[in-house]
DNA sequence: CTTAACTGTACGCTGTATGTGTACAGTAGA
DNA sequence: TCTACTGTACACATACAGCGTACAGTTAAG
C-alpha cells in the first residue's frame, strides 16, 4: 500500500502540473520524507487525488527517473532508489539559482510581503537546513 | 537616452522568455535601480540587446505595467511610476512563495549544491535586504 | 506645418508544450 | 490461468510562446 503523498498543486498557476508534482515530490524526496525503497502512490492513485489525469502523473514520475530519484519500470510500482553521489554543481548553475533567489524575494516584496516577514521566512529555512 | 537594463536571459530555459524579462526588470525596480520617472529602453532596442523579438519585450512590459511598474502609452516610452502602497499579500500567497523557497532550495541540494553554500546564498540575501 | 524617426500595439501565423482519452503491455498475486 | 493492478505509447485538442508584419501614436528636426 503505497504511502499517500500529501502534496497539492494549483490548476490555476501558470507553472504546468507535472512540473508542479515534480516540485513537491523533489521536497520531500530531499528532505528524506521519502525514503530509498519507498512506493510511490500509483499514478492513478495520485492523480485521482489531485483530480487531474493519470499521464500528467506518469510525465512527472519520467521526470524524476531522469533526475536520479526513481526506479521506473513497466508494470511495478514507482520505487525511490538511493542516488549515487551527486556531481558538484556547475558555477553557472549556482549563478542561475542565485538569481532565482533574487527573483523570489523581488517578488515578494512587490507583493507588499513586509521585509520582517521575508527575513523571517529566510532564517526559517535557514534553521531546516541544518539536518 | 533610456538606460540600458544590463540584464540577461537564458534561451534554453523552461521559463519562458518575457517572463524571464520580468522577473528581471522586476529585481531592478524593487531594489530601486530603477527609481520612478526612468524611461526604459524601446522594446526594439532591448529585444535587439537579448536577441529576441520586440513583441516579446513588449509582452513583458505590458506584464509589468499590469503589476503597476509602468506607464505605458502608445508612442511614448515606456516609464516608470511610483506604485502607490502596496495592499498587505494574502496569506495564500506567501504561503504560495514559502512553498517556492522550499522547492527552489530543494533544487539546489538535488543538483549537489553543498548545505553550506545554500547556507551563505540565503545569509547573502539576508543581509542584502536590510536598506 | 511637414516629415522622418522614433515609440508601443494589434493581428495572424507557426512550432511547441501541456493535458487528456484510449488502447496497450508488463507484473504480481489469488 | 486469470484478474486486477502497475506504467507506457500514441493520437488528439487546446493553449501558449515567439515571430513577422502592418499599423497608430508621439516627438523633434527641418
Amino acid at each position: 500500500m503505497p504511502p499517500l503523498a500529501k502534496i497539492r498543486i494549483d490548476l490555476t498557476s501558470q507553472v504546468p502540473a507535472y512540473r508542479q508534482i515534480v516540485d513537491e515530490l523533489r521536497v520531500l524526496l530531499v528532505e528524506g520524507s521519502l525514503p530509498p525503497g519507498s512506493d510511490l502512490p500509483s499514478v492513478r492513485r495520485l492523480a485521482m487525488e489531485l483530480g487531474i489525469h493519470f499521464n500528467t502523473v506518469g510525465e512527472a514520475y519520467r521526470t524524476l527517473a531522469e533526475e536520479g530519484w526513481l526506479d521506473l519500470r513497466h508494470g511495478r510500482s514507482a520505487k525511490v532508489i538511493a542516488r549515487g553521489a551527486q556531481s558538484a554543481a556547475s558555477p553557472e548553475r549556482v549563478q542561475e539559482f542565485r538569481t532565482q533567489l533574487r527573483n523570489l524575494v523581488a517578488q515578494m516584496r512587490a507583493a507588499g510581503v513586509p521585509r520582517s516577514r521575508i527575513a523571517a521566512e529566510l532564517r526559517s529555512t535557514l534553521e531546516g537546513l541544518n539536518p
